[in-house]
DNA sequence: GACATTAGTCACCATGGGTGACTAATTCGA
DNA sequence: TCGAATTAGTCACCCATGGTGACTAATGTC
């Protein structure tokens, strides 16, 4: 048996504290996952580059400074925008912030080339050095990207409105870092009633055109079991 | 293509904002999960119970707070505590804060009744009015709980250190919000390795007294598929 | 027209997992 | 003392999930 304390918690008197609010923006490229990171504003920081961030401001909710930031960084709005988790440790930030609240951004592939050299996509397994708390807050990006492929439509905010299925394929092998087969894919996916076919086709380079389909998701029948796609609406 | 801003980031000026760290702490009573709420300290509140909170002090990291809170509320160390998420929109809390950072804390079944009038258990489908922010927490926390059953080891720190596998299917069925058999259950989790078998028996009531088991995680094969336990170490 | 290339489908089969029925060990009451 | 009730634990059946290779289809290239 614990001990009891006093039945009403002890309260602290209230303390004004440094909130960043930090976006990790992802898109892929070719057959990689990238971050945009923009050149490190403080010209003695030891990192070169960051995640775009902002300080918290009192007049907005976080998911709108998170909008923000990732349009300013990014020059649209991106297609989704998750928070990911606080991170309120002691670790190294830009802008020295008690407490960072990161989201992840995702921006459909085709995204257009940064123009200068203070904006930069860089590959997830390429990174430079970033400071200690941004690193982690990409590593928690990228699982929880991972992690809420079945739950949120991750994947199809990171393709365009339509798609063909051999597009959507590779996305589902570069996130979850492995390949697929063709048949299995197809089959549940058709079980999960994710996807619809348009009337056009694809016919780029050598091989068969392929038809293009859009993200309709349709009321699923009550099934508890079955692993991929279960939960995606 | 979106118009381009200039490539580095606006920065407001560092503003300070307050943030506070509230704890949903849950433990098993019977058959329905609980909630530990205290009676509020402003008496103007028109609540009359909130979670636990305390405000951000930049000596602790926001896990070293919440840990703390959830120590000084229950009177002892939870078995478990995550963070759920941030939570910075404009619904009321009882500090008023800006942003407030919601963790998830477990107790083991078999938690003390609390003592006086100013904590109680509440069950989850029988919840006092509380400020609409922290109400979003509890309902975050339920469903961070319900999502991690497969990635973290939520079960087994609602439950104290053996058990029965009896014991250990009931916590499964109040997380999940429904009934599981037996003997799926039982193969499902041989297969997951997770629990040993102690050589104690548990010989209470009437029926046939049930081995004891104990929490042990075993390294897995590769194997990708399969849903239930998967990922769980 | 042969061939490479990509799209799309099919059928086979191992495994996962839902289910009912069975056995085992205990308490309780007649 | 014995049988019913109760809870623990296991087994076997069988269908659905999903891995896999092989096939056909439609295009471009040489």
């Amino acid at each position: 048996m614990p001990d009891r304390p006093p039945a009403s918690s002890v309260r602290s008197a209230a303390r004004r504290a440094t909130l960043s609010v930090d976006v990790v923006l992802l898109t892929p490229h070719g057959r990689r996952l990238t971050v945009l990171l923009t050149r490190a504003t403080d010209p003695k920081a030891k990192e070169r580059w960051e995640l775009p961030w902002d300080s918290f401001r009192g007049e907005e909710t976080i998911e709108e400074t998170a909008t923000r930031v990732a349009r300013t960084a990014f020059g649209a709005a991106p297609a989704l925008v998750e928070q990911v988790a606080a991170f309120g440790d002691r670790r190294r930030h830009p802008a020295a912030a008690d407490v960072s609240v990161a989201f992840l951004a995702l921006v459909p592939a085709g995204a257009p080339a940064p123009v200068g050299g203070d904006l930069a996509w860089f590959p997830m397994d390429d990174l430079p050095v970033v400071a200690p708390r941004q690193r982690a807050m990409i590593d928690g990006a990228l699982q929880a990207v991972r992690s809420r492929l079945d739950q949120s439509p991750v994947a199809f905010r990171l393709l365009p409105p339509t798609f063909t299925l051999s597009q959507l394929q590779e996305i589902y092998e570069l996130l979850l870092g492995r390949r697929l087969h063709k048949a299995s894919f197809r089959r549940a996916l058709h079980a999960a009633w994710l996807v619809e076919p348009t009337d056009e086709w694809r016919s780029e380079g050598r091989g068969r055109p392929a038809q293009l389909f859009r993200y309709a998701p349709k009321k699923r029948r009550g099934g508890r079991r079955g692993v991929r796609f279960e939960g995606l609406a």
